[in-house]
DNA sequence: TTGTAGGCGTTATCAA
DNA sequence: TTGATAACGCCTACAA
């Protein structure tokens, strides 16, 4: 009865009805609905993965619930309940915890889960992170090339599985060259602006000084900058500067700052592709480890060193 | 029956049972879950303020759903039903769209909406903004107590209320204090970093010069901090400037910038606590208009004029 | 106090 | 093909 069909459509206009998605959702198991949690929403890096993933999920009719936990291991955990109460399909997540025993329970529940960014041990998922190390090693790798003999690191945490992998490369780098590595010129900080901020200070206590400082992330980028702008030192003349992450803020200080870049676009494109195969069921190449290469941004606050 | 009690306790302690916030969600109308819509996550501005929601929420036991709508009035009506599907309780969103009719649908199912940063005519209903018109006046005012007589502005949108006031507060210090404004003075942007860029050069084109200009917004003043490093414009002595939104901003650059500083934890925080008051049923001053001061902070990036 | 049945709005199953 | 019915997991009301 085509006559019925159409009687039925009109009255669904008329009286705007919308099917009950909850109801849906609890009948099938499925809310074609993905969550992504974050550490922290007041961070562009972060907020910008989301945004590439979303755009990724949403052309396949899966829609978002973006978290944050504020980088706390406790709301990490809490937000994570919350999207499984929610039944999200699958979850994408920047770990902050190392504790694999909640991902683990989620993935045995057969709902997919993506990292990125940072990668856990005794988890067997798909990851999606940038190559660490090698961004390190090109970035210091150029100021050794231009003669600079003392460079200063300020790092993230020790626990935190990027800052180890871009230390590694500064290490690495050092080696390769015949360098010895000067433990005073690694500062560990907690990837805000005030470390940056500090940690540039005591970099400048050291005797003898650093030519060059080479910071790890872009709060703490944010940091030294404003540290660098209370002092009178000229840059690149009597400091060199590698920053990290924000391309607008690379334009902004002036002298324009060399970065290295992380390609946040492609981290959140292709973290949505993979959990859209496993959301189809499609295992293949489980589980995926896809380490994206960044790219380095020599401009102007980087000098040779006459020898 | 104690004894029966802790074995129950126990049970579910051990087959760590979740209720299913679906089912409850479908049966009581209920969900504890906020929505918060912003026009963009890649926006510190915004996204500041949803961390701050969030803070208020939690305390009370709220949840909160985030989504973004890039910009975008189709997507705007899109999440804005995506979050009703998710049953949320309430929602507290940054409007785009002019449009009331949705948002009164919202409103006459009982959810109560709370708007932020931008108001819209003919929608009843509780909204927190800033004092935008005494932002820009403020602003343009210490200019012209600094004896410029020429001061550009680079604005949002015609049709976006925040534009639209920030604006009436620079031609109306022109008029208090019996000044001309002279239209080529006025360019109107999209409130993103790029319109900033051409539009601060645009600016530069006028003759005769301005000597000094104001941006009004964060994006915006990005690309206008751009364009003054492509420049050989020495600030403040060739031309002063007045940012907008972001405290790290301001001392990134050098000089340091001048800004209006909108007080985002607070417009944060006073919207989840009228919205969980309007939860609980409290209807008392509906509907309020809460309109909070902003902070202008004068740095090195504007000088006086000798006359 | 404790227990049980019915219904929230779907979808899936099975019979007609 | 169509239509009736059970079940998803929870809450509530009412009965015992």
């Amino acid at each position: 009865m085509d006559k019925n069909k159409q009687a039925i459509e009109a009255a669904i206009q008329k009286l705007d009805f919308k099917v009950n998605e909850m109801a849906r959702a609890l009948k099938t198991n499925r809310s074609m609905t993905v969550g992504v949690l974050i550490p922290n929403f007041e961070n562009i890096f972060f907020t910008s993965i989301v945004s590439n993933i979303e755009n990724g999920l949403l052309q396949e009719g899966y829609s978002t619930i973006v978290c944050d936990y504020k980088e706390n291991p406790l709301l990490e955990a809490e937000k994570l309940n919350f999207l499984l109460d929610k039944m999200v399909d699958g979850i994408i997540m920047m770990p902050l915890t190392d504790s694999d025993e909640l991902i683990n329970e989620i993935i045995s529940k057969d709902i997919p889960v993506i990292l990125i960014d940072r990668m856990i041990n005794n988890v067997n998922c798909d990851v999606v992170l940038v190559d660490n190390l090698n961004a390190s090693y090109n970035a210091v790798e150029q100021l050794i090339i231009r003669g600079h003999k003392r460079i200063g690191i300020i790092v993230g945490p020790e626990d935190v599985y990027t800052a180890q992998e871009r230390l590694k490369g500064y290490i690495r780098v050092h080696e390769d060259y015949g360098r010895e590595v000067d433990p005073r010129l690694i500062k560990y900080g907690d990837y805000q602006m005030q470390s940056g901020y500090e940690l540039f200070q005591e970099l400048l206590q050291v005797d003898p000084l650093p030519t060059a400082i080479y910071v790890t992330n872009y709060e703490m980028t944010l940091g030294a900058v404003i540290a660098i702008n209370e002092t009178n030192l000229k840059i690149p003349e009597d400091l060199s500067v590698i920053g990290f992450d924000n391309l607008a803020l690379a334009r902004i200080v002036k002298p324009s700052l060399s970065i290295v870049v992380q390609p946040m676009q492609q981290i959140g494109e292709v973290a949505a592709q993979i959990l859209l195969k496993r959301l189809k069921k499609d295992l293949s190449g489980f589980p995926a480890v896809v380490r994206l290469k960044t790219e380095l941004l020599i401009r102007d606050s980087v000098r040779s060193i006459e020898t």
